[in-house]
DNA sequence: GCAGGTGGTCGAATCGATTCGATTCGAATC
DNA sequence: GATTCGAATCGAATCGATTCGACCACCTGC
């Protein structure tokens, strides 16, 4: 024998038939008096609310209305991350943010999914839509049930795939235009410090087998981009978009004889990381070293540098994607957007050292 | 006519009943083969699993099975700022982690909701708990509700509600250490920097009224502790936990002649931004100005000082109120917890001058 | 006085799966 | 050869609400 949680075990919980029953109505009436879709009498309408009061009822239950209506009122993210690194970087909560700009209105809430790598975890949610940010491509196996089960899908960030909707940033040519802003300032030896390619965060040189191999849609394409400039440019693998993984990626770059006068790091938060690691080895920005970051992420603490990067519109991106999701589910099709950075130009790149 | 959000109206989704008919085995049988809840031949399994390629079903619908089962997988997170606001608070992130670091291995999902005021939006949703993150009095309504329907409910920092775990910290307490200790240091002039006392986020002196109307647990015991060792003190409220924020509330404070000698901030980025406001004043920290925080968070950018500040144990109230609630899921019985902030003495607290 | 609304209410079907108790069938045991 | 046991399977009830079509009573306008 089953008992309830909170314990009250003899009296069950009671439904909307019991406080119909109580009210002396038809449960088609109650439900009709709750959700206010119909024609029913002040008089009805209050009884049946004060049989509801009588018997401790808190209004339908969410499950049950959410199985009839074929909508549960929630919008999956979906997140590579861990939670704890996803909401580290700026740009995550960013696009969260533009998300829940759009879908908040709607009355959707959000619900927090991490790609763990297991299938079954976010295909079991009770979905209405899914968001997913910047997701590899493990997620295949669970794209496909979503779409078996007619849930519409956003990417952000993501390879295309059939019945996504794809909301882009143009990674490729916008790290493409930083390259060659750093190209016109003289610099030849140049290094890239990269996101991820891997799920699992691994370090290390950027190898063409690794970038061949790679997960991340994002941090591939920025590399591409970089080579479109740069034919034969190398650099490290960083484990997270996180200062310290700027710091340790800008010092092993920067320890070595043949070190690069400029460094082409993915993200702000690695910039800033290199721009520290710099200035630990005595290497001032942009004199001797210089730095371009991605992102546009408004980072504190960099005083008296003004980072150079690529904006990106994240929250845009997120706005993008919320009015895709309410499009799908509003019967009407969802366009692709393709979002576009802008080269900032700050203090930390200048002409190559002589 | 209502029709698919993918327009394949004419084949209606597959179901699991479809799905068995097609393998020839009652729906019961299928079930099983889904869920592995019960001896199925291996046989039947494979002809159930084929079925299911066949006509391109998913796997069990989530909203079917979570009014069935009476569990939907899912954890509301009810936070009381707006998301962008909330996820720049890094104890805020810290207690989410916390909370997924022990929900997440039990394959609960967390559902991020906001204290928009109107009750409806969050007892809407199919939650198997709840856990409220120094949430104002204004969800009172809403938890009625939750507790109408048996659903566990867990506060962190929030005054104290019957049935609801309570996860604490000795905020009075701690303050009034921190206030001793610049006491101890001679320090008689001495300012609050508040957390938001209303919904509003309403900027304004600390007034008698204003903290006898407050809304906000936290900041509410927070004042009261400084007020322990200093009866008088006054101090301004801020309009969030921002660097910003601490910038205006210092410039404020400081700009006047009988500006204080050390500052209380509820809040490392409160504090950092005081800082900041007195340097921008030619005021030294903390010669002619000692400024506590509390948190205890890692803020980038605040070097050479390191922030004197009240500790708290952020990503092990989220592990606690992760296991409340997945002891009160279990149908055991879950404690109240109260965390320690401990003082840490940097170098931003000093002497009282002269 | 009657056709034509219309506001209010009800019955019954439905959403899609889970689960309990019962049943069947084959194999093992004595 | 009868009996027992267990694995495999099935039927039917159930979770709790929503919604569509039907129905009734009452009112309006002609």
């Amino acid at each position: 024998m089953r008992h309830e949680a909170t314990g009250d075990r003899g009296t069950p919980r009671p439904n909307l038939a019991a406080v119909a029953a109580l009210a002396g109505v038809s449960a088609s009436t109650a439900s009709l008096a709750f959700s206010g879709a119909g024609p029913v009498s002040d008089a009805t309408k209050a009884r049946v609310l004060a049989a509801a009061e009588t018997l401790n009822y808190g209004g339908p239950d969410p499950r049950a209305r959410s199985l009839r209506r074929g909508r549960s009122g929630i919008v999956g993210v979906v997140i590579e991350d861990r939670l704890s690194d996803a909401f580290r970087d700026p740009m995550n909560i960013a696009m969260l943010d533009g998300i829940t700009d759009e879908t908040g209105s709607a009355g959707l809430a959000l619900l927090l999914l991490t790609d763990t790598g297991e299938a079954t975890d976010i295909s079991v949610a009770p979905m209405d839509a899914v968001v997913l940010i910047g997701c590899s491509t493990r997620l295949d196996q669970s794209v496909v049930t979503l779409r078996q089960r007619g849930i519409p899908i956003v990417a952000i960030e993501a390879a295309h795939m059939p019945d996504v909707v794809a909301i882009d940033l143009d990674n490729r040519d916008a790290t493409r235009r930083g390259a060659e802003h750093l190209r016109d300032l003289g610099h030849t030896r140049v290094a890239i410090v990269s996101l991820p390619l891997d799920p699992e965060h691994t370090r290390g040189p950027i190898t063409p087998e690794r970038v061949a191999a790679s997960s991340a849609f994002t941090a591939t394409e920025r590399i591409l981009g970089a080579r479109d400039v740069f034919p034969h440019i190398g650099g490290l693998v960083a484990a997270g978009s996180l200062i310290e993984e700027g710091e340790i990626a800008g010092l092993a770059l920067l320890a070595e004889a043949d070190r690069p006068t400029a460094v082409i790091a993915q993200s702000d938060l690695l910039a800033v990381g290199v721009i520290r690691a710099a200035e630990w080895l005595g290497l001032r920005v942009p004199d001797d070293l210089s730095v371009l970051g991605f992102d546009g992420a408004r980072i504190d603490g960099l005083a008296p540098h003004e980072l150079t990067t690529l904006r990106q519109p994240a929250v845009e991106k997120g706005r993008a994607a919320g009015r895709a999701i309410l499009a799908s589910l509003a019967g009407e099709p969802a366009r692709d957007a393709r979002f576009e950075s802008e080269l900032h130009v700050g203090t930390t790149t200048g002409r190559a050292p002589q």
